[in-house]
DNA sequence: ACTCAAACTTAGATAAGTCTAAAAATATTC
DNA sequence: GAATATTTTTAGACTTATCTAAGTTTGAGT
């Protein structure tokens, strides 16, 4: 039996070692999970004794294949909620991370699969971010941002890198959602704003912006 | 902030001591919530602490206004949940309740708000149970036995009084439903078992089925 | 009203997850 | 490459919810 707790640890390492493949760093982790580092060592140990997590004294913690098994299922129960949250009960990408949290350990093969087919086999969350099938395969997406994107070509917004709660409500205010097309006008060297424009207005934005809103090239726009 | 465990434990009261206002006794508390005496005890005193519960030693426990509010409160999520499971997730009434158990502990207003207005605002649960309201109200229903129904009267399944697994399978096996329609043919005095007619068809069942079967008269029916 | 069994509570222990404070290992800097 | 800074681990303590075992209260039967 896993608990909460656990299944919380598994999806940081997941998150913050590239796919819980590589070795992450006990303050980064007691850090993404709000807590001490000597509460993290203890977490890890704990999970390189269940088989979740490879460990050696001082040199960070790696995900076992059985917990990468374990986050990406978690991530994916995530994700479906997410898309649930907000397609079914008219949640907004920002206020859908709190509840998604809860709903994701929830745990019953039925309610996941069924879900999952409610929603059509949806493949990516309300942010973009895939969501992993059954067995745990990723559609790989390339991650094109908007600050190395191209003066001149139009594209649609396919994602977000930060789903914090005051990047989401930025991006409503300024009418930028998934699917929102747009063109890059000018990129200023300076400071590396940039100017594009989407449906017809121009707008300024921040080279922090460009970093964290994910693009695809679309063709036979002007 | 209130704990997993201690919404339990009021549920359980509210279920045990009709509706939270009669006393229930230790013993019956730690055997409906599978522990032991004493750890009822300990949690009835923590319960008292916050003021959800009134407790006076060896006297037993009911529960504050407080705490049938909470109580009332995990049991509307609860059934919602079980409507949304059965309609929309194709769930059949006897997997529902393992499920609704974990998701009754969510914590978000707008999301059962939101969920209670998907599924229509819906009055009663697959078991026929009643769903309080926002502000906590119940529609009354008069609960009516199929064990004191009267010969040769049609009437139309409600509700049920047991819930678990293995009534709800029998009571599919046999066709009946919520809104299964039958007529009562004979009451055997001897062992109290009682024959019905559904679907054109007699069948026989036991005293224990006709108390847990809860039936509403129905006119103009044959 | 006394005895005794049943019901209930208390005391002390355990496991999970957290903390602080201190010790040990590793990294960095000159 | 020694001194220092940073990172990580250990030790011991706390909280929540549980347990067993022992002690207390209630109330039923005679």
């Amino acid at each position: 039996m896993i608990t909460l707790t656990e299944e919380n640890y598994l999806k940081a390492i997941f998150h913050l070692g590239n796919q819980g493949s590589q070795t992450v760093n006990t303050n980064a982790l007691a850090e993404a999970m709000s807590t001490k580092a000597s509460s993290a060592t203890d977490m890890i140990k704990k999970l390189a004794e269940k088989n979740y997590a490879n460990y050696k004294k001082y040199q960070g913690v790696s995900l076992t294949d059985d917990g990468k098994r374990v986050a990406v299922n978690i991530i994916r129960k995530h994700r479906l909620w997410e898309v649930f949250l907000v397609e079914k009960l008219n949640f907004t990408w920002d206020q859908v991370h709190d509840v998604a949290e809860q709903l994701e350990h929830i745990k019953s093969q039925k309610l996941i699969d069924e879900l999952d087919s409610f929603l059509g086999f949806p493949t990516h969350d309300p942010h973009g971010d895939p969501i992993p099938d059954k067995s745990g395969k990723f559609i790989h997406v390339e991650k094109l941002s908007l600050a190395s994107a191209k003066e001149g070509v139009a594209y649609m917004c396919v994602g977000v890198n930060d789903s914090s709660v005051d990047f989401l409500r930025y991006l409503d205010n300024n009418a930028i959602s998934l699917g929102t097309t747009m063109e890059i006008v000018h990129k200023e060297p300076f400071d590396h704003s940039i100017k594009i424009r989407l449906n017809g207005k121009e707008l300024m934005v921040s080279q922090t912006v460009g970093k964290n809103l994910f693009l695809k090239e679309v063709k036979g726009l002007n």
